[in-house]
Formats: C-alpha cells, sequence, structure tokens
DNA sequence: TTGAAAGCGCTAACAC
DNA sequence: GTGTTAGCGCTTTCAA
C-alpha cells in the first residue's frame, strides 16, 4: 500500500501545536519565532528552532492564507509564453522569485485583455503577493489599474499600464527605432520601408514614432505598412513593393515575426541583401548572426527587463508590508544596435559631436 | 462602480455563510451546490445559484486547503524555461491547465535534481492537484518516485522518471537518429561523426543509441564526441577533426545548440555546407528553413508531447480523485525527419521493402 | 516576554 | 434533501 507505516497514524505533516509541545512553550511563542518577531528571548526561541528542526516543520500556506496574509507567490501574465522573448523574461522572473522564496504563477494571456484580466483577479483571489504583467489591455481599459488600486502590487513591464503612471520597465523603443533608422540613412538608403506585424501595441507605436520622426526630421518621407500577419501577407507585400517604379531600398522590420518573415519572402524572391534590399530589425535573436548575411537588428534586453520589473516589485512589496507608500517608479532600459552585415559594409559613423566616452549600453 | 457601498464596512470577499443567508438555506447546501453533490433539490440549487451569482460569491481555496483539499493548480518543472522547446511545451500545457480551471506553477530546475526535487516538495506542499516534469534527475534518484508514491500525481515527458515505469510521454528519439543517420547515409557519407552537448540526459543517450546502432547496422564505424559545450569547443573540435586525413563529410548533431554551435562553427572556418560537409540536427527550430542552406533535421514536436502529458495528467488526476488506481501509461510519438538542403540535393529514397501506405507523421 | 482564546471560510460527518 | 457541529493550522487580540 502507498504510505506503508506500521503504526495506524500516518505521519501528517507537523503543526506549531506539535513543536509547541516538544518546545514545552505556547503555540504564540512558535508562531512568533517563525515569522521573526522581535519579542522572544533568544534562549525560547532556539529551544523552538530545535524543535522546528526535529520536527521538520513547514508553515502550512493555507492556514496562513485563511488568516488574511498574502501567499509567497508571484503572477507572471505575458501575452504568449511560447515566444523566446517572454520565455527568457519568464525564466529570469521564476528563477529570480524562487531565490526570494516566491514561487510563480505563469500566464500566457494569448494577447486577450478579457483573458489577461480574468487571470489576474484569479491571481488576486488566490492571494498573491504581487503581479508581473506585459498587458495586452488597450488604452482605456483601466481594469488592472483598479485591481491595482484594491491594493495589489503590480509592475508592468515592456509596456505600461494603461492609464496608470505606475511602476514599469520598459525598453527605448524610440531611440532604437532612430537608431535603426539612422543606421540605414548613414548607409546611404532614402527609401526606407518601415513593416510590422502587430498595429496596437505600446512598443510597436513607439517605435513607428521613432522611425517616423527622424525620417521626417531627415528630410525623408516615412513610410509605414502594418499588419502583415502571415507570411504570404509579407510575401505580397514585398512583391508588389518591389515591382514598384519607386521601390525602396531598405526595410525597418518591426518586429522579430515580421523579420523572420521578411527573411524568408526575400529568399523565395530571390532578392539578396543587402545589394537589393537593406535590412534591420527590431529584436535580437540566436540565430541573427549565423544566418547569411548576418542580421543587423536592434537588441532588446530581455533578461535586464525582467530582473528590474522582478526587483521594482520586490521593492514594492516589501512597501506594501510595511505600510509605506512610495511613488512609483518608471525605468527605462537602453536598447543596442547590433551592427551585422544585413545593411552592407561595416561603416565607421563619422561622430556628430563627440566620440563618445564610454559604451555602456548594458545588453545580454 | 464595483463595490460602491455607502456603508462604512468595507466589501470584503462573500463567504458561503452571506450566500447562505441570503438564498435562505444552510452552509451546507451552498457547499453543496458549489461542489456540484447530487443531493439538492434543482429548486434549490437553483436559488443558491441565484444568490451566488447575485453577490459574486467565488470559492476561497485557502479554506478548501486547509480542509484538505488539494489546490487547483498544477505544477510544472522543466530544465530550462528560455529554452524555446519547452517554453513552447510550457505554453501548451499552461494553455490546457486554464482551460480545465488549473493555475499553473512554473519552475525551471537549471538541470539541477537537487533543485528539481526541492521544488517539487514545494509544489506538494502547497497540495498541487499534479506534476509535469521534464526531470533532470540522474538514473538512481528515486527521490520524485517516492513523491509519487505519496499520492501525487506525476506524469514525466521528454525523459522518465528514473526508477519509474510511471506515466509518461517520450519521443522516439532512437528511431529519429536511426532515420537521421539513414539519410547521411543515403547521401553517401560513410564517415558521419556524432557530436552533442550533453552527456547524460536521456534523449541524448537514446539518440547517441540510435546513430550508434544504425551505424554499426550498416557496417560503418560510428563516432560520438560528448562534452561539447561552448562554441570554442565545438570550434576546436571541428577544426582537429577537419585537418585529420580520415575526416568526416558529415556530422548528425545531437540537439539544438550544437547544431547552432556547428553552423556558426562551420561559417567561421568557411567550410562549406553540403558541399565540405552535410549536417543534420536532432530538433527542427524556427529558422531552420531560412537559413542558407535551409538545414535538416529531425523535428520533435514539443506541442504535442505537452498535450499528451498534461492529458494524462488530468487523468490521473481524476482517477486519484475517484480512488480509480489506473496501470501507467507510456507514450512513444514519432519524430520527423524534415529533408532540407544541408545533406545536399534532395534524393528520392529508393524504399527498401515497399512504399509506405500512409505518411501520418504527427508534427506540428 | 509569553500564553489562551477566538475565528479566518470551508467541508466531512453526522443528525434530522 | 437539508442543517448543525466540529475542526483544518494558523495569527490577531488581549490578558498575564
Amino acid at each position: 500500500m502507498l504510505g506503508g507505516s506500521m503504526s495506524k497514524s500516518e505521519p501528517r505533516t507537523p503543526t506549531i501545536r506539535e513543536v509547541a509541545k516538544l518546545a514545552r512553550v505556547g503555540l504564540m511563542t512558535v508562531s512568533r519565532v517563525i515569522n521573526n518577531h522581535p519579542s522572544v528571548r533568544p534562549s525560547t526561541r532556539k529551544k523552538v528552532e530545535a524543535a522546528i528542526e526535529q520536527l521538520g516543520y513547514r508553515q502550512n500556506e493555507a492556514a496562513r492564507l485563511l488568516k488574511g496574509q498574502r501567499a509567497k507567490m508571484i503572477g507572471l501574465i505575458v501575452p504568449d509564453l511560447s515566444d523566446a522573448f517572454f520565455a527568457s523574461c519568464a525564466h529570469t522572473v521564476q528563477h529570480m522569485a524562487r531565490a526570494h522564496g516566491y514561487m510563480t504563477l505563469v500566464v500566457s494571456s494569448e494577447r486577450d485583455p478579457d483573458l489577461e484580466f480574468q487571470q489576474a483577479e484569479l491571481m488576486a483571489s488566490r492571494k498573491v503577493s504581487g503581479l508581473l504583467v506585459v498587458t495586452s489591455a488597450p488604452r482605456g481599459d483601466d481594469r488592472l489599474r483598479e485591481l491595482q488600486n484594491t491594493g495589489l502590487a503590480i509592475v508592468a513591464f515592456d509596456r505600461p499600464l494603461p492609464g496608470s503612471d505606475a511602476d514599469c520597465v520598459l525598453v527605448e523603443n524610440r531611440v532604437g527605432a532612430e537608431e535603426a533608422t539612422q543606421h540605414l540613412i548613414s548607409h546611404g538608403h532614402s527609401h526606407i520601408a518601415c513593416v510590422g506585424y502587430d498595429e496596437k501595441t505600446y512598443p510597436i507605436h513607439e517605435r513607428v514614432l521613432g522611425y517616423t520622426h527622424h525620417m521626417i526630421a531627415s528630410g525623408l518621407k516615412p513610410t509605414v505598412t502594418l499588419g502583415l500577419l502571415t507570411l504570404d501577407g509579407v510575401r505580397q507585400w514585398l512583391s508588389s513593393v518591389f515591382a514598384s517604379k519607386n521601390r525602396p531600398t531598405a526595410i525597418f522590420s518591426l518586429n522579430h515575426r515580421t523579420s523572420v518573415f521578411l527573411l524568408q519572402a526575400l529568399a523565395d524572391l530571390q532578392i539578396r541583401i543587402p545589394e537589393d534590399m537593406a535590412l534591420v530589425g527590431f529584436d535580437d535573436f540566436d540565430l541573427a548572426g549565423i544566418i547569411s548575411p548576418p542580421l543587423t537588428t536592434v537588441a532588446q534586453p530581455p533578461i535586464e527587463l525582467a530582473r528590474r520589473a522582478m526587483t521594482l516589485l520586490l521593492e514594492r512589496i516589501q512597501k506594501a508590508h510595511d505600510g509605506v507608500d512610495a511613488s512609483p517608479a518608471k525605468i527605462l532600459l537602453p536598447v543596442k544596435l547590433m551592427i551585422r552585415a544585413s545593411c552592407g559594409p561595416h561603416e565607421s559613423p563619422a561622430p556628430a559631436v563627440l566620440p563618445p566616452p564610454t559604451d555602456d549600453h548594458n545588453n545580454r
């Protein structure tokens, strides 16, 4: 049989009551020891700790929850866990959570705001200590913010919470797009198309802004095409645009997926990179440096992003615990232009003002 | 507004007591309705359901746990969540879990058996309904099996639980390796090196077996090199082996990571694929068909793997709930050789025996 | 500094 | 079919 013990009573997991009995103290003393209350005499504490050790006692979280405490869990909501970028974030978050004694509840929102909120509520009802979310909520959807006002610690990353200036960690999307555009321009391109997949998300919006502004500032005409959802879509767009008389000589791809589609379509149509078409993609990826030609990208630091967000969340949880009401933090992380070969031979750009003294883009 | 009550008391989340009062029934009736006990008169049930609806009542999981019930959570342990393969599995698992009313606790074991077990215990102490694990435990480590004997539903996938013939979902690693080897042989190669990264895991072991057996069966001499952990390691191995007089003309790479390193090293050393060196890699990946030349791979179906494992777990949970003691299941999933161009021009292989009537490799 | 009592929200076991 | 009682293991409150 399963538990195979000889005695009639199966070896249940010990409770504070048993610890108390063994240590010959009251329940409360044990509880105090467990929770590091200061008012326990060291000698008493030692006795209790010995008993805990001996019995292999571990706190019953359910009981603590029932008394209104928060669970030693954090929730993580991302649009798509099978996306390498978010997977990397999730990994980092989970790692840090564990290091701090938390378990991690992970959910893919599938980019559905309703699902996202529903799962957030579920997590809240499970009394998670905090929530980390890459939100898919559109502007005007304040539900998560309201959840936050409920007292739940929430930190947004990659995208800010709509209608909230609360804790968030973002990436310099605009600057990245500007740098990518500038890189293309400095390679002599003036017809630069900007294409992407998702129309509505915050990062894409920002990148389009960066691109557009920089094009205009450079006296060039911006051309943005969004909603290229499939390989076929990309292929069609590409062939039509490539046939047009005033065809672009370079493409700035707004996200990883589109870059991959473009790579594929370019190969299918036998358009050479960079001779016939230069290409820069937002989002770096494992194989970007290995494909030929190696793809120039704007690299975002997923690990750093997640690390900062988690740090913020832990601070927020601590503060909430202490009853402190700190002002929200907003962190902007730099991106890094990974210059490879998809825009032509490397150039050594003449610095506009001064050669930069340091080059401390933190990216991993 | 949500709770908008004028009264001084904040709108706490309602309990069954309040539902009972509103519905003018006893506590137990409410409990029975919630848990779908059959012995409730339909009319009564309706009343209760109305009250539940009206109050927006939701079960307090902590209280249920305290009464010894299992949590509506499942645990997932993988070696490395930032690995695209496992991330895809995690995504699928989470998706199915949600569809069945479970939340998912996700942990990366970082390939550390102790950490893996410690986290599994933590999950068990949180009363998860079941555990899905890609174990990193070496042969002889029976700890997870013991946890299983404790009554916890555990399903292993990708790798079996050491010392246990319990529920697991695996992939035809051996067959895949054989097919890859055969593919290389049928392209005229006889010096085929087999290289990989991790020495000890079950899938690698199986693949090496498949390769070795098939080489010997074909009258060829197998050469296996493991422990190629870094790009540098791969590069060194490659250059030394390429310089040797009796150099291999083809490489069978045992895992994704090694394939990527090889691709990189091959490029660095200006060794052409497939002219100078043919290459087949175990594990398909997004860009395998896009790089040049497109890489021939053995594709494993991560989604199907996770789907089957989760299905098994749900069944196991159900059975445990009903007190049924079903015999363990072992599922073997087919792999699919994705023939692209890294072994030379496509061949139409002369079938050894008969042309196969169906080609129903299920792979996505 | 310590302990006793009360009860968090729920369900199993038993009454009716 | 339905209600009552008795805790699950813990922490908060208050008294000693």
